[in-house]
DNA sequence: CGTGGTTATGATACCGGTGTCATATGGTCC
DNA sequence: GGACCATATGACACCGGTATCATAACCACG
């Protein structure tokens, strides 16, 4: 155990014989101010229906006055828990973190709530432990866990042993849909699917992610469902795995590229591999869309930059972030949140995607 | 104030009958375990002085046994602050968000405190009320602050006054330097400046950020002294004025590409606008890097998925987040951290830039 | 007017740590 | 051996909230 050598023992400072106006107010002022218990202010606070009406008003008259905020420290003390989420993430991409960070955030505001952020590593060992010492340490009051982490059923089983909230954030419906928002990354893909067939392209050639992805399985699903629809199918031949990095998908367009009956339109499972496939293009002297089509999925920044700009599927992260902080964080200032606890991506077109040649 | 109907008054469940062995620990198992007062394991966690070797040993031997770590509430209320860090950023790169996050996470690692992250708007009127009841009601032992949030004297002023801590993360010294990790942007600036010079450039171009941001100044301070260097200096219609987002970088590099005797080389303050001066460089039909050399700053992720891949200034971002977290925190196990809160900006030389036609 | 059943409130203990202060212990010096 | 001092320890109050339980206030009813 670190210890912090907050210098101990030290004398404390006298303080209430000056003018104490300055020092916050605790649970103790406001019950002397208005002239009853302090639990019954407890009670006030925490909205109990045992109090009288004339009651609860002149207290929280004192309340407004005062600026009181109760200490979430004692609180919490009291809950034994506290009033801290936890966002436990391993994405490489920074843009769906602040993303999500910034949606939880939304719905948190205004409750008292804080986010505490929490990368990791999925695949080191002491994952559990660390999730274990993190959550209970901390007495979190719940947890986000957007994807790849969300898939870990280890990690969720650890979250129910340990009585511990948590809300998943997946691209497919996993467990109960109460603790899940759910993105469908397989009807943008089946957008995606359409969006080519409609240009007339038949060749289409597909990069995918890990298999160990959900995002990347449900992704080709969806896609090769949005074919069928239009009569298509994948040919085995134009399926290439890559690993969501911009270097596999250099490599896996570059196969693509040197078969001897090449496909008009590849759509890559993300705009990392997307990019690589820019590069593999130029390399093999095709134009973007003249000569290939690509569509690439996430609409990460770098979407919009490329040249030509890349055709890709968005996802509503901070849409997602915030319906996770919804369903975690009870407000009673919220309307009933619907239970509707899935987005819908949306095919972003723009020049990267043109009629077949 | 929102109540968080946590079901107020409920019956405890009877739990120290049945097997409380799953239990948590406490202090006063601790005690008890070790035959010594609650107290004497205080003094043992807090490094005190004052325990005779044998007791701390039989204590720390417990702690070990029973895997006991002190709850950060109970221990925060006591000490009247909290085992938490804040994070207040007002940057729109993800990457830097997130780089700083896992930089300061770094070095909190195995101290016992955690991060919270707190995005806010630097232009809001509310800013600063925000901030203290952030800090004022979660206690926090201390705050990191970014550019541009860490470029707000009004802010900093704030958290003297209440006495919290700060360490800014800026592009030049500001303050106190035992409060702030400086990056020195202008040497980067410099670096590219020099380059493109050594190119045999000399009519070089510059697209600046907006002038309220300290990164901006300094990043065109740094430039025209590398210029100086190779005996250069900034010709006042080849400056154009940015706001570091895309359409910015189009407009700015537009203006300067329909110039009569237009630039050679551009320096963009930052990626985000050297992407758009690719875009105008390709309207114009201009080949990068054959008609016109490009720089940029920030080596965002996307710096090398354009095309050709961009030139530009990298900032050791993680480990200005890991510096700011290690002079925020104190970590008895550590070494002695240098003083030295500055870090070298990197120029990665990559497709963008050649010798002046 | 006493009885009984709500409704409303407060006294007190408790959550799990630390600060204060009193006291016990051990060694040195005369 | 007693005075003195530094070291080592514990009893107790306290940080700012909530849970438990007793009780007061109120009402309707016989």
């Amino acid at each position: 155990m670190a210890s912090h050598e907050q210098g101990p023992e030290r004398k404390r400072r006298a303080r209430a014989q000056e003018g104490d106006s300055r020092r916050k107010h605790t649970i103790n002022d406001v019950a002397r101010m208005a002239g009853v218990s302090k639990k019954t202010v407890s009670r006030v606070i925490n909205a109990s229906p045992f109090v009288k009406e004339e009651t609860r008003k002149a207290v929280l008259d004192i309340i407004r006055e005062t600026g009181y905020t109760p200490d979430p420290q004692a609180r919490g003390l009291a809950f034994r828990r506290s009033f801290l989420v936890g966002l436990i993430y391993d994405n490489p991409n920074p843009q769906h973190t602040v993303s999500h960070q910034l949606g939880i955030l939304d719905a948190l505001k205004g409750t008292g709530f804080e986010l505490l952020v929490r990368p990791v590593d999925r695949t080191s060992p002491k994952l559990l432990d660390d999730v274990r010492v993190f959550v209970e340490r901390q007495k979190l009051y719940g947890v986000v866990l957007p994807s790849p982490v969300s898939e870990n059923e280890d990690l969720v089983a650890l979250l129910k042993e340990l009585g511990c909230r948590y809300v998943r954030i997946a691209s497919v419906p996993m467990d109960d849909a109460a603790c899940m928002v759910v993105s469908h990354d397989g009807k943008g893909a089946a957008d995606a699917a359409r969006h080519l067939a409609d240009l007339g392209h038949t060749r289409i050639a597909l990069i995918s992610g890990p298999p160990t992805f959900r995002s990347s399985v449900e992704r080709r699903r969806g896609f090769e469902s949005g074919l069928a629809e239009r009569g298509l199918s994948l040919d085995p031949a134009l399926v290439k795995q890559g690993a969501y990095t911009y270097e596999s998908g250099i490599n896996a367009a570059g196969e693509l590229f040197a078969l001897e009956n090449r496909p008009t339109a590849i759509f890559c499972l993300n705009d990392e591999m997307a990019s690589g496939a820019y590069l593999a293009a130029r390399e093999h002297g095709l134009r973007i869309p003249q000569d290939v089509s690509i569509v690439g999925f996430d609409d990460a920044p770098i979407a919009a930059r490329l040249w030509p700009a890349l055709t890709s599927v968005r996802l509503p992260l901070r849409d997602m972030g915030r319906m996770a902080g919804e369903m975690l964080v009870p407000d009673p200032l919220r309307e009933v949140q619907a239970d509707a606890h899935e987005v819908q991506p949306q095919l972003i077109v723009r020049e990267s995607t043109a009629t077949a040649g």
